[in-house]
DNA sequence: CGGATTTGACCAGCGC
DNA sequence: GCGCTGGTCAAATCCG
């Protein structure tokens, strides 16, 4: 493009291909005077006229004044180039006098048919600039939501810190803010627990019958063997029911039992056998599941000794390009920042899932978690396990896949997308009505599809979205600035991210990881029951 | 050689 | 009670 025909008042319009979304075409900025609305559009995309070899262009004029009209047309006239000037301004007419003509009339060669190819162009140009007008606008809602959502984590963190200082309790905003006042003390963890010490941590930390901590009791049939041993031994203990702390305890193991239920299923298209979540994974198992004829991998967290946390990736049966991770868990160890990502996200979804923060509408869920990332997100209440299924996929099975980040990117989206869930739930306190329904209606299954949400959109926003959360210095600083606060400085100090589970997490600091991994694996948030992966399948599809 | 992966066995829950 | 299924273990194997 010719540089020189940005000056005298004209912007030239960059005609290299580029996706939409990133011109500002009709809000011209305002503080870079002087301004004048008239683009010259360039190279191949105007037709080049007969016996004229010089430069081809089409200046589109934006003036809203004669004055800027005037100047503009004498320097068009200065050229002596060939331009076609349209006039895209509503309710002008080309006709009120000399110098409007001037600026508005077509100075096209006496060609009919050369007219009506530029006629068709102008139509083309138009609808083009509608369409960009309009992923402009979807671009700044999408800014002033992460600008939102950047808030209500700023002001979570303010909160986190004058609760510490306080000496509060501190909970994480979708249960705080989503319970009445006595769900909300039923359910609201110590502040141990948010900072990573699940609700047996508290137990166990009162009775100081163990050095284990944070340790929901695995329901699988390794862990129900495990639960079993570990229920004999606090019969050997023989406490006393009518101790309250045995009951504080019991309680405690009920809220766990419950809470360990719940896992956060991602579904993602991804060629990789897994995707990049940002942890460290070792396979354990692998079984062919009813109904797939893909098997089903068992992984677990490497990233430290007896972290708790486990996933199991299957292909979908339908679509073999779309993978399902299933999370369940809670981190007990620092997590890096591309881990924080999914972990944040799934930890996010599970607890507004336990926290039973659905307000009356059942997609409330998925416009809270997904407003942008994907559009539809899949709860599933059926037991025996409630299970949020975050989609990912943008599409049905087999449709064209959109232009889309990488797993690891969508990943960082749906973290982004979680943080505005968190900035939406934190503007939900105000409304009580939304604690009426509880997730706990066991044996209702919900498929919801965000209303707001074109597939188009959700591709610009996701992808927009990975780009902001997946950003090294957005994730680092986020990391570092949660980290400065929560550990007070210096240390590394584990955020509280748990996968699948509420507030099931330990600190790292004072723990000593065994290597019994089969002792540690009392962390574990581990189920056994019915195939919750085929569940979402089935309601997803 | 150590860590990761594979794979058969085992166990518990569930439905018939 | 029996078979099916999901989940996990652990020995064997693979691999860098």
């Amino acid at each position: 493009m010719d540089k020189a025909h940005l000056g005298g008042g004209l912007l030239a319009l960059d005609a290299s291909p580029r996706p939409l979304g990133f011109l500002n075409l009709l809000s011209p900025p305002t503080s870079s005077p002087p301004f004048h609305r008239t683009r010259t559009m360039e190279a191949d995309d105007v037709p080049a006229v007969p016996g004229n070899k010089g430069r081809r262009s089409i200046e589109v004029d934006f003036f809203s004044d004669d004055k800027d009209k005037k100047s503009a047309a004498a320097a068009a006239n200065d050229k002596k180039e060939d331009l076609t000037t349209i006039n895209l301004l509503p309710g002008s007419n080309a006709n009120d006098d000399d110098d409007d003509e001037a600026a508005t009339r077509l100075r096209l060669p006496n060609d009919q048919d050369r007219q009506n190819r530029n006629t068709n162009e102008l139509s083309a140009m138009q609808s083009e600039l509608a369409r960009m007008n309009d992923e402009n606008q979807r671009l700044r809602g999408m800014l002033t939501q992460v600008t939102t959502s950047y808030q209500a984590l700023q002001m979570h963190l303010v909160a986190l810190m004058q609760a510490r200082a306080d000496g509060q309790p501190m909970m994480p905003p979708a249960v705080a803010q989503t319970l009445p006042v006595t769900d909300a003390a039923a359910v609201m963890p110590s502040p141990r627990q948010f900072l990573g010490l699940g609700p047996a941590a508290a137990a166990e930390e009162t009775s100081n019958s163990s050095t284990e901590v944070g340790s929901p009791r695995p329901s699988s049939s390794a862990g129900r063997r495990q639960d079993q041993q570990q229920q004999a031994a606090e019969r050997g203990d023989s406490p006393d029911p009518a101790d309250p702390s045995t009951t504080a305890r019991q309680l405690a193991q009920q809220q766990e039992a419950s809470m360990r239920k719940a896992r956060v299923s991602v579904r993602a298209r991804s060629e990789a056998p897994i995707i990049a979540d940002g942890c460290q994974w070792r396979k354990y198992g692998q079984k062919m599941a009813k109904g797939n004829p893909c098997p089903r991998a068992y992984y677990r967290c490497t990233m430290a000794n007896g972290c708790p946390v486990r996933k199991q990736v299957q292909r979908c049966a339908d679509d073999r390009s779309i993978l399902i991770t299933t999370y369940e868990g809670t981190h007990n160890h620092p997590l890096p920042p591309a881990a924080v990502a999914m972990a944040s996200t799934t930890s996010a979804a599970a607890s507004m899932l336990l926290s039973g923060s659905m307000p009356s509408g059942d997609n409330f869920l998925a416009r809270a978690v997904l407003p942008c990332s994907s559009g539809m997100a899949t709860i599933s209440a059926s037991a025996p396990f409630p299970t949020v299924t975050l989609d990912l996929t943008n599409g049905p099975p087999g449709a064209p896949p959109p232009a889309r980040p990488p797993p690891h990117l969508q990943a960082a989206a749906l973290y982004s997308a979680t943080h505005q869930a968190s900035s939406k739930f934190s503007g939900l306190h105000m409304s009580s009505s939304s604690t009426s329904d509880n997730i706990n209606n066991v044996g209702t299954t919900t498929r919801v599809v965000a209303p707001d949400a074109p597939p188009h959109m959700n591709t610009v926003t996701a992808a927009a979205a990975a780009a902001i959360a997946s950003d090294p210095n957005f994730t680092v600083a986020l990391a570092a600035a949660i980290t400065s606060i929560i550990g007070g400085g210096g240390h590394p100090v584990p955020i509280p991210i748990h996968h699948g589970g509420q507030g099931q997490g330990r600190q790292q600091q004072g723990l000593t990881p065994t290597s019994n991994s089969n002792a540690n694996n009392n962390n574990a948030v581990v189920t056994s029951s019915s195939n919750n992966t085929a569940t979402s399948n089935s309601e997803t599809q």
